[in-house]
DNA sequence: ACGAGCTCCTGCTTGC
DNA sequence: TGCAAGCAGGAGCTCG
């Protein structure tokens, strides 16, 4: 589901839509998605009319089209958010949730799904919205200091993945490049921050910040493919993922087969013999 | 402060 | 065939 990679790719195409554009019309279709807008979705539609949007920031996971008076529209995709661009007569695709009509005739559209994500006005939030002032910064921001984001992992005793998920220490990474990363790093997602050394946090993060741009990097069209086909895992397939979803399959460094387990409500994939727990941590 | 677990939400898949 | 349970998971929340 969209991670770091998948909402800068929406980031940079949302940029050649709405930049310098001019709203003339707000339609909300379903309350939900506005819900973190709390004057109510009626005060939604009506205070962005007229306003002029700048080009499109992020940090994490977070979008926000900066508004030319200082204000903010905040996006979250959650698991299933799309933004699209469309003709103002198109038909509505399934799960539209919020119009957009734009001064160059166009529609700005968000479909969600599952509606864990939302959109929403944050005033002030041109620089950086205060919902978002507690994220972390991302592997991808020029001031991201791994070594610092390592320190703080070293002192505590979560696991690891809980670790790299959390947004407050390092932002943008989801279940998906957690895996990936870890798999990279050869660590199992169990492993207390504290039983790694600085140098081995700080070269998760690293693993954290290649996976992603690796998947930026080629992954502009499949991600496309994956937005229009949002309701399974199936678009992940197509991409070059080593170990996540590759339950039973081998693992491509020692072939030895990829396990699934369950972890904190949703599942993790490792390979048993490159990513074991260290054996004073073993379970019985 | 930290760690862990729960909840929200829809639609596809799986199993009886 | 039909229905219910399982599954996908980001982030905010609560509780200890």
């Amino acid at each position: 589901m969209p991670e770091l990679p998948e909402v800068e790719t929406v980031r940079s195409g949302l940029a050649g839509v709405v930049t310098g554009r001019t709203v003339l019309a707000v339609h909300v279709l379903h309350p939900r998605p506005v819900r973190r807008h709390l004057p109510g979705p009626g005060d939604f539609e009506a205070a962005l009319v007229g306003r002029t949007f700048a080009e499109p920031r992020r940090r994490g996971k977070f979008l926000w089209l900066p508004l030319d008076d200082g204000d903010a529209l905040v996006a979250h995709l959650g698991m299933s958010g799309q933004f699209r661009s469309d003709s103002r007569d198109a038909p509505l695709q399934p799960n539209t949730r919020v119009l957009w009509d734009l001064d160059d005739g166009r529609q700005l559209r968000f479909v969600d799904q599952r509606m864990f994500g939302g959109v929403w006005l944050s005033a002030g939030g041109a620089v950086l919205p205060h919902e978002v002032a507690h994220i972390a910064l991302d592997p991808f921001d020029p001031r991201f200091d791994p070594d610092a984001v390592a320190h703080r992992i070293v002192r505590r005793t979560a696991g690891v993945k809980r670790l790299i998920l959390d947004q407050t220490l390092v932002s943008g990474i989801g279940n998906i490049y957690a895996d990936e990363s870890l798999w990279r790093a050869r660590l199992h997602y169990d492993t207390p921050g504290s039983r790694l050394t600085v140098r081995r946090a700080a070269g998760l993060l690293r693993h954290a910040h290649d996976v992603m741009a690796a998947s930026l990097g080629h992954g502009g069209t499949s991600f496309d493919r994956l937005y229009v086909d949002v309701n399974g895992s199936s678009g992940y397939h197509e991409r070059s993922l080593d170990v996540y979803g590759r339950e039973g399959l081998p693992c491509r460094r020692c072939g030895r087969g990829v396990v699934r387990e369950a972890f904190a409500n949703r599942s993790s994939y490792r390979c048993p013999s490159c990513q074991a727990l260290p054996d004073t941590l073993a379970r019985p």
